[in-house]
RNA sequence: UCCCCGGUAGCUCAGCAGGUAGAGCGGGUGGCUGUUAACCACUUGGUCGGCGGUUCGAGUCCGUCCCGGGGAGCCA
């Protein structure tokens, strides 16, 4: 395509006041007023009009509005203006505009519609400035986990994802034919081979998809999410919710410095999230059992806490809420019991606040392999498929300690969203594979 | 898996007591020199989720299945 003047991004264009530029992008509003026509343009940066005015383009040009639809493809030649009346605050004086590709009638309309629709139509809801505003913080989101442990010397660890067994034998997992050799599953955590990492280079993390093929449908659960995991040696429980406690502040203050204009356009109240700073709220689990039963929860101590359990417990504080050392029944064979009340384990569960509930699941993990043995047993999980783990226990154990954060429940938190299927591009649900 | 709600035009919905299927938006045509989800006029648009039943007659009542939404359980 031939370009006569330089192309320019909309997010950029208070640097070419005065000049003439190309944008290159998509119609979203078409209007007309006779010899006057606007076209209001995005191009992922932003959005931006472009004023029509007959004379002041070839007749062919000013012409060609007429064939525009909605979501057209189109660029956009003109001299740059400030114009507070022009969505986004800038407007081009069009002196030549040329047509892509013509849209077909777009089936999402500038009004409410239903969420069935939109997930049918998710590949095209995320050019929405809501959807684009979720992901753009997601996108944040993902960058400060990554910055914030390699600031502290994390190495990344990529995780396999086709696993031969489950790391916690309780959840239900997708399985799958492996080559005519059996069965393997999509991982459901890292946890398991990140030990193994940690033992050999100090701290590490990883970053990826997992799979859960449980039948929930609620707003904080996807059969498939991303989950950033940490796992360092040497680490007792309480480096851990140390740990856990820096990163969570860590990417609120990130999103609120890099992304506040996106969360005004979700109209997300930044109120909470500045008042989320170290230190965070702790409760061991024998204490917030009691806290909810003076607020009126019917539950006894050893039961784990459920939506509304949680619901409430969240909303007690201003900053996400440390709950530690659980019962040990409720939680996972690789936990180490607390030396003080070996019912307890040495766990946590950061639940976010505004309702919002658990982003964080961490513990100290069983170093002593006769334990772990025993725990197999007491599980009723196999020995054999878990052999290389038992090694780490063989071969110079010593105490470590990790965690896993659900990235989609993070960014529904800070964005404020209803539902989790928001935080995700294309969201994996019980009953949704499409798109 | 269980409970609740829903499925009518491309979308969002109305449709009373069973009696010839409606609106707004969108699409199309025309008008308008500053529009902001523009406005005005005209116009287009239907397998009422599928199957079966009751009835002279079913969008409406009954049965069943499918799909979607919300919640519970389970889970992180």
């Amino acid at each position: 395509m031939i370009q006569t003047s330089p192309v320019a991004t909309i997010a950029r264009l208070r640097e070419h006041v005065g000049q003439v530029v190309t944008l290159r992008g998509w119609a979203v509003h078409l209007r007309s007023s006779g010899k006057i026509r606007f076209v209001v343009l995005r191009d992922g940066t932003g959005i931006a009009q472009g004023v029509l005015i007959k004379g002041h383009l070839p007749e062919e040009d000013f012409a060609a509005f007429e064939e525009l639809t909605l979501e057209s493809s189109l660029t956009l030649t003109g001299r740059v203006k400030a114009e507070p009346r022009a969505p986004g605050g800038f407007e081009l004086e069009v002196s030549g505009l040329q047509l892509i590709h013509i849209a077909q009638e777009y089936p999402i309309q500038p009004k409410e519609h239903g969420v069935g629709f939109l997930m049918d139509h998710r590949h095209l809801w995320l050019r929405s400035p809501r959807q684009q505003a979720i992901l753009r913080v997601r996108d944040e989101v993902c960058r400060a986990c990554r910055d914030f442990f390699h600031e502290r010397d994390f190495v990344l660890i990529d995780t396999p994802i086709l696993t031969p067994t489950a790391c916690e034998g309780t959840t239900s997992l997708f399985e799958t034919d492996y080559l005519g050799r059996g069965k393997a599953y999509l991982s459901q955590s890292g946890q398991l081979y990140l030990e193994a990492a940690a033992m050999a280079l100090g701290r590490v993390y990883c970053f990826g998809p997992t799979f859960r093929a449980e039948k929930s449908k609620t707003r904080r659960h996807l059969t498939e999410f991303w989950m950033v995991e940490a796992e360092a040696a040497f680490y007792t429980l309480e480096d851990l919710l140390a740990l856990t406690e820096e990163l969570v502040s860590y990417i609120v203050a990130r999103v609120l410095a890099h992304r506040e204009e996106e969360l005004a356009l979700l109209e997300r109240d930044t109120a909470p999230l500045k008042a989320v700073t170290k230190p965070f709220p702790r409760l061991s689990y024998t204490e917030a059992v009691a806290r909810l039963k003076e607020q009126g929860m019917k539950m006894e101590w050893g039961e784990d806490f459920g939506g509304d359990e949680e619901t409430l417990l969240s909303r007690m504080f201003a900053a996400p809420v440390i709950v530690h050392r659980y019962p040990r029944r409720a939680k996972a064979f690789y936990m180490e019991a607390d030396p003080e009340n070996p019912e307890l384990a040495l766990c946590v569960d950061m639940l976010a606040p505004e309702g919002y509930g658990e982003i964080i699941g961490g513990s100290q993990r069983v170093a002593d392999l006769e334990v772990l043995l025993a725990r197999l047993q007491e599980y009723g999980l196999p020995r054999e498929p878990f052999e290389w783990y038992l090694d780490l226990r063989r071969y110079g154990s010593v105490p470590h300690s990790g965690f896993g954060l659900g990235i989609e429940r993070t960014v529904a938190w800070l964005c404020g969203l209803k539902h989790v299927r928001e935080a995700i591009p294309f969201p994996r649900l019980l009953d949704r594979l499409y798109p």
